[in-house]
DNA sequence: GAGTTTGAAACT
DNA sequence: CAGTTTCAAACTC
């Protein structure tokens, strides 16, 4: 198997990584001109496509190694040229992340966008610049632990401090603006980003169309492809429109240089929205490859700045590049692929474009609907101009036990994992670019940069792209009520890259039925024509463990449902609740070196990950022998990674194991046998021995009590453990100001650890004289709690009469 | 945590 | 295909 070289796997982080470049964009037009900052443009790997997955000075489609990328958005220019986001207008930008992303941001002068990469998902910073209102302090947006904590901190130090934060949302008030950011990670919390307007005027005659202000500019953020000028297609309201002096700054985020004669196509910024934002196992998969800036103007349809250039055609027109894939997160997960044609222009309208692609027995389904989750950013601030809503892009609807990703790709490709060391990006590669069929969808040539609530699309050209992890990704800014100024940038985007061009890769040929969950179809370049190129899961599970990370608004994720739902489907016949609320188990390995069926990861299609083997070879450093075991396995069991768990025969449970148990000694009621660990009952092709595993057994219905049993208290315990805390938070925090005032201590203030100390012992004394006089327990219990009265009594006393001390002498 | 039990996977 | 071995998870103490 080919390995990129270390040579390019360098190039291609650090483009993506580069930083410098962002930052001290010069700002030589001011004025109003847009002003490319593409720093790296020329250093563009030639092997990269220009992919949805966002290359470039900004990441925002990295990958989803556990290091920490930081990346920098400096904006230096003067306050009328910095990278802004109009008022009253909004700019969703959806960004895919990677774990624990910081993102910079230094807005010297006036307004400044921050785009955050977090863990799980890209998410769109929304930043919101009311007019005159300028950041004069660098703030930090970062996100750690599935959460963006924005810091006002010194420049300097804003990466720092964003490390170390990245816990709790947090609220920044700088200039009179609010951030409030949550975070949607893996843990599935909604990341909310809230930029209140605290200005006076209202969001839209801030920054456009107030003339004292100055002339606000918008930076487009090129995800893909070289950056260019977009002029802002200007409409009635607040639109952006060049006429209006509105300097239009692009910033490149991807560099790559499209090579491919294809129409440009245009990418919608989508948000990521996870659908259970409370959810902690809620893997979003963060799979975009739309890269659209759009922006919601009060009185116009939401538009859309499509910063993106062709890249998917470049993948099809040009060999020889590696698409990096975006890891799964699971298995059984069903990768969505999203398909829309960059033509539609309905902005109001939900685009529902489902595209069944059977699998064997899975089917792939692609939706685009806007209602599915829409990601609401609003700010306090009303305005007098209607928003209408962003077309959102969702998919969902994905029915499949399995996770595939299904990129469009020649037919008979030939699909090779090449490993980057040090790259934490997965790549594919793709060969033999065939005639392909018409499941692409046409990309008619990108005409404008700016598209008006445009769906999301992936496709170029003829082909489609499907990136792995990523749900529903739509973005609504639904804003029925008078809208803010806040601009809400939200990117979503793949992981992906195309490197072109492949050699064969003789071991595996794409085999829809057999592959390990988690599959990857990867779009061969192919003029025109649509096949798809399957990859194997698990090469990309890894990467996948660190989705990306969408901000929301806090106004809530309708539409997370459908992303949650794509998500996490029901894995070897469990639940999704199941699958979703168990985290897998770190195997243990030691001689299989994790390449056997043995080891659950390998099993299920998954890198190892915070696993406790020894030896392992299931991870990126061993694609070769991963890809030789996994053919052996298939050689061996053409339906070794297929969920043992599938539907029975008719009449028979829904759920049935494929092979049936083989247990002598446990009576299929452990955990041994594979039907009880599933949940399900024996059937008739099991060869188990004195099974007990069955509807009418009696030890059966007895295990299943206990277990619910169980199942409650951990419950009833889980709530109890919740509310007191909960209560204990809220005692803290009304008493918080009391304290703090000055105003006095609560008694409970004085209970130090002397003073418990000295009531435990008073305690004990009582319960001894109790039992040195031969009280009954029931007397000994009375005297014991009538002396920790006393002691409660003599604490209360002593903190009013400090209380009235401290009074008494102003303190 | 160590040792045992268990049954699937791997091997012959 | 059957029997045996290997393996790692489940289980017990």
């Amino acid at each position: 198997m080919d390995v990129v070289s270390p040579e390019l796997n360098s190039l291609l982080p650090d483009e993506i990584m580069d930083t410098e470049a962002i930052e001290d964009i010069p700002q030589s037009q001011p004025d109003g001109n847009a002003v490319q900052s593409e720093p790296g443009d020329d250093t563009s790997v030639p092997m990269e496509t220009d992919t949805p997955a966002a290359s470039g000075n900004v990441n925002l489609c990295p990958d989803a190694a556990p290091t920490e990328q930081t990346q920098t958005l400096t904006t230096s220019a003067p306050a009328d040229s910095t990278f802004s986001i109009s008022t009253g207008s909004q700019l969703p930008i959806s960004i895919s992340s990677v774990p624990s992303p910081l993102l910079t941001l230094k807005p010297s002068m006036a307004t400044s966008t921050a785009t955050t990469r977090t863990t799980d998902s890209v998410t769109g910073t929304t930043v919101t610049t009311s007019g005159l209102q300028k950041l004069t302090a660098p703030f930090t947006i970062s996100a750690a632990n599935h959460q963006i904590i924005l810091n006002k901190v010194a420049s300097s130090q804003a990466t720092e401090a964003a490390k170390s934060a990245a816990s709790q949302p947090q609220v920044i008030k700088q200039d009179g603006q609010k951030l409030l950011v949550t975070a949607i990670g893996k843990s599935g919390q909604p990341i909310v980003l809230q930029l209140p307007h605290t200005g006076n005027k209202p969001g839209v005659s801030q920054t456009v169309g107030d003339s004292k202000s100055p002339a606000p500019q918008f930076k487009v953020v090129t995800i893909g492809g070289r950056s260019e000028l977009k002029p802002v297609a200007g409409s009635a309201g607040n639109q952006v429109t060049t006429l209006q002096a509105q300097q239009l700054k692009t910033v490149q985020i991807a560099k790559k240089t499209p090579t491919s004669s294809a129409a440009p196509i245009k990418f919608i910024i989508t948000k990521t929205v996870n659908s259970k934002g409370l959810s902690p196992q809620t893997t979003v998969s963060p799979v975009i490859a739309g890269r659209v800036l759009t922006q919601n103007s009060p009185v116009m349809p939401p538009r859309t700045i499509t910063l993106s250039e062709p890249h998917n055609t470049s993948i099809q027109s040009i060999p020889g590049k590696k698409i990096a894939i975006s890891p799964l997160k699971t298995p059984s997960k069903v990768t969505v692929v999203s398909v829309a044609s960059p033509t539609s222009n309905a902005s109001q309208k939900s685009v529902t474009l489902p595209v069944n692609v059977a699998l064997g027995q899975q089917i792939l389904t692609v939706q685009q609907s806007t209602s599915a989750s829409p990601v609401k950013v609003a700010t306090s601030q009303t305005t007098t101009q209607n928003i209408k809503p962003v077309q959102s892009v969702a998919v969902g609807g994905v029915g499949g036990s399995q996770f595939k990703t299904i990129i469009p790709l020649a037919t008979q490709p030939n699909v090779q994992q090449i490993q980057v060391p040090g790259s934490r990006f997965h790549y594919v590669r793709l060969v033999t670019a065939t005639t392909a069929s018409s499941t692409g969808q046409p990309s008619g040539p990108s005409t404008s940069s700016i598209q008006t609530a445009k769906p999301m699309v992936v496709s170029t050209g003829a082909v489609r792209m499907s990136v792995p992890i990523v749900p529903a990704q739509t973005i609504k800014q639904v804003a029925p009520k008078p809208l803010t100024s806040a601009a809400v940038v939200t990117t979503t985007q793949t992981q992906q890259r195309l490197i072109m061009p492949a050699t064969p890769l003789p071991q595996i040929q794409p085999n829809f039925t057999n592959l390990p969950p988690g599959t990857v179809l990867a779009p061969a370049p192919g003029g025109g024509n649509v096949g798809y190129a399957v990859v194997p899961a698990q090469y990309v599970t890894q990467l996948q463990q660190s989705p990306f990370v969408t901000l929301a608004s806090s106004s809530g994720f309708p539409a997370s449902t459908a992303i949650q739902t794509q998500a996490r489907l029901p894995l070897n016949g469990l639940s999704t609740a199941e699958t979703t609320s168990r985290p897998r188990k770190p195997c243990n390995c030691t001689k299989s070196q994790c390449l056997k069926l043995y080891c659950d990861c390998f099993a299920n299609g998954e890198f190892c990950n915070n696993c406790n083997c020894n030896n392992c070879f299931n991870n990126l450093e061993h694609e070769t022998e991963r890809l030789k075991a996994i053919k052996t396995c298939l050689d061996r069991n053409p339906e070794a990674f297929k969920p043992k768990i599938g539907k029975g025969k008719e009449g028979e449970s829904d759920r049935r194991h494929s092979k049936g148990c083989n247990c002598k000694r446990s009576g299929c009621l452990k955990n041994y046998c594979e039907c009880y660990e599933a949940k399900i009952m024996c059937s008739s092709i099991c060869k188990c021995i004195g099974c007990k595993n069955f509807e009418e057994s009696p030890e059966r219905k007895t295990l299943m009590h206990l277990a619910d049993a169980a199942e409650v208290r951990v419950q009833q315990q889980t709530a109890a453990k919740t509310k007191l805390s909960s209560q204990i938070s809220d005692l803290l925090m009304r008493t918080a100001p009391v304290i703090s005032s000055g105003g006095g201590r609560l008694p409970y203030t004085f209970v130090t650890k002397e003073v418990l100390e000295a009531t435990c012992e008073c305690l004990l004394e009582q319960a001894k004289k109790a039992e040195q006089t031969h009280q009954p327990q029931a007397e000994a219990e009375r005297l014991i709690l009538e002396e920790f009265g006393h002691c409660l009594m003599r604490i209360i006393s002593s903190a009013g009469k400090a209380k009235a001390d401290c009074a008494s002498i102003n303190c």
